[in-house]
DNA sequence: GTTAGCACTCTAAGATATAGAGTGCTAAAA
DNA sequence: TTTTAGCACTCTATATCTTAGAGTGCTAAC
């Protein structure tokens, strides 16, 4: 059987009553409080068959019906009329923005910032993969016995550096010559088509003797540094603290031992740099870590390429209304920024 | 009128008595609990002297006491009987830090995660200065426009990166030329010294002739990289949050408003870099963010040289008696490594 | 299919009672 | 003079009870 549109309407008011009120929502208070034309009587009918589609629930008799996850689901799918942010909320992002400088660390922590206050949630950014920016400077230092410095400069400024571990100690004059060979061949690519160009400098076989020993260790370096080596930021663990206060300590257990291992919040981030558009999680992932809570996630862009993601982590009960548009938003916004600076 | 041996003892008790339970303390509890040989009527009388003295308080009548700052001030400057770690438990710490390979920042994430779990409170750690770290390498690199970044690394392998904004530009030819002169002449110092070999150089005039445009934007770039710039890591938000879950909202708000404004939490840490021995703080400081808090800090050292401050963050009412055993404990253990990894 | 009516259920909030712990005071004991 | 036992009093935390309010399912009528 599927959903008729009486049952989708009557979901709907259900959960926008619920994320306001945070009180489980009866049949009279829907009937009296807005002009649905049908009485509590009906409604009570339709709770009924929400319930067996399990989108709805009572957590005792005559409590009223809070929603499930799979009711959050539907509502956020395809019920969800989203709110317009309107010129003075906009705008009031933008100058959050222009409170500080320019630069990508400023710009990361800003957005943070603006997502967590707006939100009243906890707001997340995981720092842009470097794959598609390109090399301007590579150096290879010795540190001692056989580790070797890897320094890296790209050219929107950031500097990565990688230690290497290699077998064989390699003199400083020695990577002093692989440095050059590597600058002539790799600069002004980006990171991810040099990790493609080590295999035909691999047989070209005229680069300094040292190189091939160490190719391999300094093409993963290179992966390495160009997709995985990413940060999470993470604001508002106080906003986190209010919402999930009454929660059941199960839950409350789950959502701060994220916080303090964020392992799990950078690999959730990290599947959604390369996602088109806004996805919302409502806890059904098997992830017990992720269990009673909502993740907004959208990734951004640097040009046309997508580079990192940004989110707000909040409880399920989440004006979804307000936040999804705020996430929408600022991710587009931050891609102009990021977009602009890279130039 | 001064504290009487009976008033310390008393004192002692109480406080003892109330970090374990969480509950006022009243006089039969404390006759009966613990044979003090003295009667509840006779510790009545303490009670009403020690309340005089403003080292304990009444929350309402016949409610038992509660300490006070203050009373917490005496009781850990002069009453406290340390506990001695034991065994097991130096070897617990230890095996937590043979868990992680043996790099600085595995050390240091470790070393918070160690503070946190054996405390119950937050663990932190302010990364080491790098003053007393001596050059490896400098790298000038342009980046664009005026900007140019200068890269250096440690012996200790430490990379280390400043984007300095000059007013001119400066070729990349010629930033080789002055990476090559300083090398040449501050290689091997470590980075307090080098701050002071400046000067020197300024008058030799022998260097190249851009050197001495973008001398000052250097030093300065050095100064702030030697002492200013460290991170501070935290662990254990979800003790933080079972300890003060029951805590008046004005404390809560300032405990989780240092969480996310992690400055004033750097600061603070930072202060006690060059502290000897372990620092208790109980909320005396006039530092509105701070209040409500207990924090026991300690510097840790490379060699002989302080480097750097850890210790724990946790409400007033902290087991004292096992908490500063643990931070003492834990920054030699740390010194050690640090010290060990930097030969 | 929809609705009014009704008896029933459950919670949250207020009121009341009670046990337990703590207190200050006083007068006697040490 | 110091310490203590005794006692009346105070306050909180807990349990119990009551009640208002909201919600429910069912049934019969519209």
């Amino acid at each position: 059987m599927e959903l008729s549109p009486r049952h989708r309407t009557i979901l709907k008011f259900l959960i926008d009553d619920f994320v306001i009120e945070n009180k489980p929502v009866g049949s009279k208070t829907l009937s009296e409080k807005y002009e649905l034309g049908i009485s509590a009587a009906t409604i009570r009918n339709v709770f009924r068959e929400l319930e067996d589609f399990g989108l709805i629930n009572s957590l005792h008799h005559s409590g009223g019906r809070v929603p499930t996850e799979r009711g959050y689901r539907i509502y956020v799918d395809s019920l969800l009329t989203l709110y317009e942010l309107n010129l003075k909320e906009k705008q009031r992002i933008q100058e959050e923005y222009l409170k500080n400088e320019l630069k990508l660390e400023q710009i990361l922590t800003a957005t943070c910032r603006i997502l967590s206050m707006l939100s009243c949630s906890a707001g997340v950014v995981l720092s842009p993969k470097k794959n598609f920016d390109t090399l301007k400077h590579i150096e290879l230092i010795h540190v001692n016995g056989s580790e070797v410095l890897m320094i890296l400069v790209t050219r929107s400024g950031v500097v990565l550096n990688n230690k290497l571990f290699l077998d064989d100690h390699i003199s400083q004059e020695s990577l002093y010559q692989i440095s050059r060979f590597l600058l002539d061949n790799i600069k002004g690519y980006d990171l991810e088509e040099i990790f493609n160009i080590f295999p035909k400098l691999l047989q070209r076989k005229d680069g300094p003797e040292d190189f091939y020993k160490i190719a391999s260790s300094l093409q993963a370096a290179f992966m390495f540094e160009a997709t995985e080596n990413v940060d999470l930021y993470v604001d508002g663990i106080q906003n986190l603290f209010t919402n999930f206060r009454d929660e059941n300590s199960e839950i409350l257990d789950s959502v701060f031992s994220l916080l303090d291992d964020k392992k799990i919040l950078k690999e959730f981030f990290k599947e959604y740099v390369l996602t088109d558009g806004i996805t919302t999680y409502i806890g059904e992932n098997t992830n017990e870590q992720l269990k009673g809570v909502t993740i907004i996630a959208s990734s951004y862009r640097m040009g046309e390429r997508r580079i990192g993601s940004i989110g707000i982590i909040g409880p399920q009960r989440m004006n979804y209304m307000k936040a999804l548009p705020l996430v929408d938003f600022t991710s587009k916004l931050l891609s102009e920024m990021i977009t602009k600076i890279s130039k």
